[in-house]
DNA sequence: TAACTTTACTAAAACGATTAAGTAAAAATT
DNA sequence: AATTTTTACTTAATCGTTTTAGTAAAGTTA
């Protein structure tokens, strides 16, 4: 399954067959034809290692990483990512950290031994929380790399993510003008610095629309440790809106008041970030009274940043490396 | 960041160097040290692809190709295979078809360039129902093939699926004892062999409990066109037990349901399948008085999907080729 | 001390593809 | 007809690693 194996059969040189596969006004047509003829009847592929290696640029494979498949964020970012990369004929492979350093510096080592061409990644959540970040900057010096999601300042290279503070600052808005005047808001990221900016934006239009914002009103819990009964606590302060800052906090609130089957929740005014448009489509749609979804817009997201990953594989120079795009997230009215 | 330069750092051979980073008896103990903490120093990753190239066997990168990431059960699967694959020192990548025939062809290619030893693949609806598997026989016989989930009997390679029969079977033995007399069923696979296979199961339980089955009491839609109105009107017809073949058919009953706010959906009993772990640990174990949640297992049958296709790297002869498990699906009882 | 063994290295081929440089033969130009 | 250009190939080097076959030098044995 060699081009040696081809080259054989015609009596050619291997040579000849390379260029021959390649179109190469070196060979001539006819001769051209019989052996992509053949090459193809015999089901020829050409052997990626011997191309990576050669070229030493590899051959059009991208690595994408995150923290978690069980994230409908993450679902439709890779699908953006993969749409693109199709579009300009690259081919993408997904790897999971499950928000673990150590997880996350083995696959980086396994792609340092150079299959890939780039990389687009969302780090661990402790990557990002403990400062951890050196071994993405390693990388970034032997392949291009884009930062989506949760991004680094310091790292020099193409960085996209959503205007948290600016989305979450109009979601409370939206709220406030549905009338509400004791909000909370609940969530398991609250250690990031995309959920900080997003609490910063809570607290900005809840203090000029003249509200407080008390510590009470911020219900932090870790993802692996949720308690339905402190939820219940929570919220049973008598809240009239509620700002779910992740998919799964609206996810556990939402189920919650299912469960509760109470009529205490029928005023309860909630912002839920969704992203699962597969779902949404025939769900949601339809309107749900009481909810405004964020969308963050990760197909989007995806596709920006495969595209940006391209921009660095032509021109990898140091003022190009730089560039921040901002996706801005789409809030859904009340109906 | 090559062997060559660590060659010439020294003033020994490129052989000297790989003997001694392979820790080759050939090779003094103070020079291997002094080589390999070099190495270290540097950061020095071995070319994959030159490795892949020499052996011809290429270096422990097993593909993953799912239909869709936006699905619990493939979520689990990818998680089974992970973290096998990491403890048997494999590399995993996963792709995704998007249940198009065309883009699972195009993605084989992809790994026929040989830079992965084995695939392990639930293939999509599509190539399924239409019966345009050639493509996977012809990888078969390139490099080992497992297939999960949707089996194709007749490709000789490992295969690991459910006990769809059997299991709806119990699960509708489960609603017929927990009282419910008319039983309906909801499906948008329902033109998979699997999901017939879970329709008989259905079937097979009514009858022997002496219930009638009529055309009437299944629901089959297709996933990309759900209509909430047809699924009212399905439900107006008064059940008192429903079963939903798949996530995405649960996930559309219980949103109409919640959303109805009628009473009249307080006793209908629901079987559900359902595999997203890291939810139904917080959402459900606390008791939902009318569900049962099926469990395919996902993690599990990714470790095993992992390990069959391990078995077939080590003994690739015709015999052992065809193994298939079953993997038992779990029924949680109504409390 | 002569003969053998072990140690610690090197040389060179191989994996499969590309590509710069070379070369006859045919075609075009003068 | 002589010269140049073009066509259609081949040769050989290269990418980074492994591995077989060698080879001096040192160590061991008789």
């Amino acid at each position: 399954m060699s081009q040696k194996k081809i080259a054989t059969y015609f009596g050619v040189s291997v040579a000849t067959v390379s260029k021959a596969l390649n179109d190469s006004h070196d060979i001539s047509i006819a001769l051209k034809k019989k052996i992509k003829g053949y090459a193809d009847k015999i089901g020829y592929k050409k052997n990626f290692s011997a191309l990576a290696l050669r070229k030493k640029t590899s051959v059009k494979n991208v690595a994408v990483i995150i923290p978690n498949f069980y994230n409908s964020f993450f679902n439709e970012v890779i699908k953006g990512i993969n749409d693109a990369s199709r579009d300009y004929g690259y081919n993408t492979m997904v790897l999971e950290t499950n928000d673990s350093v150590k997880r996350e510096r083995e696959l980086l080592d396994y792609l340092l031994t150079g299959f890939v061409d780039g990389l687009i990644i969302s780090p661990s959540s402790e990557t990002f929380t403990k400062g951890l970040q050196n071994h993405l900057i390693d990388i970034n010096e032997q392949i291009p790399v884009v930062l989506f999601d949760k991004i680094f300042e310091e790292i020099e290279c193409g960085k996209i993510t959503n205007d948290n503070k600016q989305c979450s600052y109009r979601a409370t808005e939206k709220l406030i003008n549905a009338g509400c005047r004791k909000i909370g808001l609940i969530s398991d990221m609250y250690k990031l610095k995309l959920a900080k900016e997003r609490i910063s934006g809570f607290k900005q239009a809840l203090f000029e629309a003249g509200l407080s914002s008390n510590k009470e009103d911020l219900f932090f819990y870790s993802s692996d440790l949720f308690y339905a009964h402190q939820l219940e606590q929570f919220l049973s302060t008598g809240y009239d809106g509620l700002i779910c800052m992740e998919e799964n906090s609206l996810i556990h609130v939402k189920n919650f008041i299912t469960r509760s089957k109470s009529k205490r929740f029928d005023q309860l005014k909630i912002v839920g970030y969704y992203n699962r448009k597969a779902y949404r489509k025939d769900l949601i749609s339809e309107v749900e009274d009481n909810y405004i979804y964020v969308d963050q817009k990760g197909y989007k997201m995806g596709q920006e940043s495969l595209k940006l990953l391209l921009k660095r594989f032509e021109n990898n120079d140091q003022e190009n490396r730089n560039e921040l795009i901002i996706i801005d997230s789409e809030i859904q009215n009340f109906q």
